[in-house]
DNA sequence: AACGAAACCTGCGCGC
DNA sequence: TGCGCGCAGGTTTCGT
């Protein structure tokens, strides 16, 4: 499911209905989920969630001792219930929290990850330690820097976390539209002006997409019934046939690096 | 070093 | 109705 807009809402909505609770339980329907040795994961247990952090698309949980970081990568959501309710298809893993309520992970195409670290230790591990910054933190000369030395296309670099985090293929169309440069064009040949437009764009449409709760596409929502309405305000995303709000070109739909983009031929070069 | 394709999974919609 | 194919908001791994 999920980008920057998406996470940070999932991020919000745990943020009201776990904070302060207790691990009392956890039942795991399916490991590969889980990175870290499954013995290890059971530290989990009688801690307390003090904290739900988020860093570009992942989720931190704080602990007490331990840090909790989850990936929903394409579908991964969660669900909150009374305990008792058995795990239904699809729902892979259970916290139960002050022996009441279970946190379920909810994750049709299995492909979320979930990694356990000290709270010491964890920025400089695995998931987040090549993490590039957000949007909103980074700095101007720092993305030119790297992507004018790319030779790759721009959408490329783009939804590569390890240059700018947070950004996903729907966000990335949008920014690209409003700062006016096609998806194809290549790192290598974009001015400091054009980097310049690229990150305000990125900057606003997350802004904007935070404040609306995110973007409901398909079956994605931020948790049971937490629907985002950011999809009101798309460009082109998903636009394929219809006029551009700006120029009136019908817009296109092409693949660029194998992922369905969406974009104004007229407006974008 | 850097890039692209394949792999990880399942479900849905489409054309035949 | 059934089948096969392509597609889906992400990232890692493998081969070139």
């Amino acid at each position: 499911m999920p980008e920057l807009p998406e996470v940070e809402t999932v991020r919000r909505t745990l943020e009201n209905l776990i904070l302060n609770k207790r691990v009392t339980k956890i039942e795991v329907r399916y490991p590969k989920i889980i990175q870290t040795d499954v013995s290890d994961f059971n530290r989990i247990l009688g801690q307390k969630i003090h904290r739900i952090d988020r860093l570009g698309k992942h989720l931190i949980f704080i602990l007490d001792h331990d840090v909790l970081l989850i990936h929903l990568r394409m579908e991964g959501r969660f669900f909150l219930r009374d305990k008792d309710t058995a795990l239904n298809k699809h729902e892979h893993i259970g916290f139960q929290l002050d022996h009441k309520q279970v946190l379920i992970y909810h994750d049709v195409r299995k492909f979320g990850t979930m990694h356990l670290y000290s709270i010491e230790t964890y920025l400089s591990e695995s998931p987040l330690a090549k993490l590039g910054a957000e949007p909103m933190t980074m700095d101007v000369n720092s993305l030119y820097d790297q992507v004018s030395k790319r030779k790759t296309e721009i959408k490329a670099i783009l939804l590569d976390q390890t240059v700018i985090s947070g950004l996903g293929n729907i966000y990335v169309d949008e920014t690209l539209f409003r700062a006016k440069i096609h998806p194809t064009r290549l790192g290598i040949s974009l001015s400091k002006l054009e980097v310049e437009n690229i990150l305000m764009a990125a900057r606003e449409v997350l802004h904007k997409a935070v404040l609306l709760g995110g973007t409901t596409i398909r079956t994605f929502e931020a948790m049971d019934g937490v629907h985002g309405r950011f999809q009101n305000e798309l460009l082109v995303h998903t636009k394929v046939g219809e006029p551009c709000p700006v120029c009136g070109t019908t817009i296109i739909k092409m693949k660029v690096k194998g992922r369905g983009t969406y974009v104004c031929p007229r407006c974008q070069n």
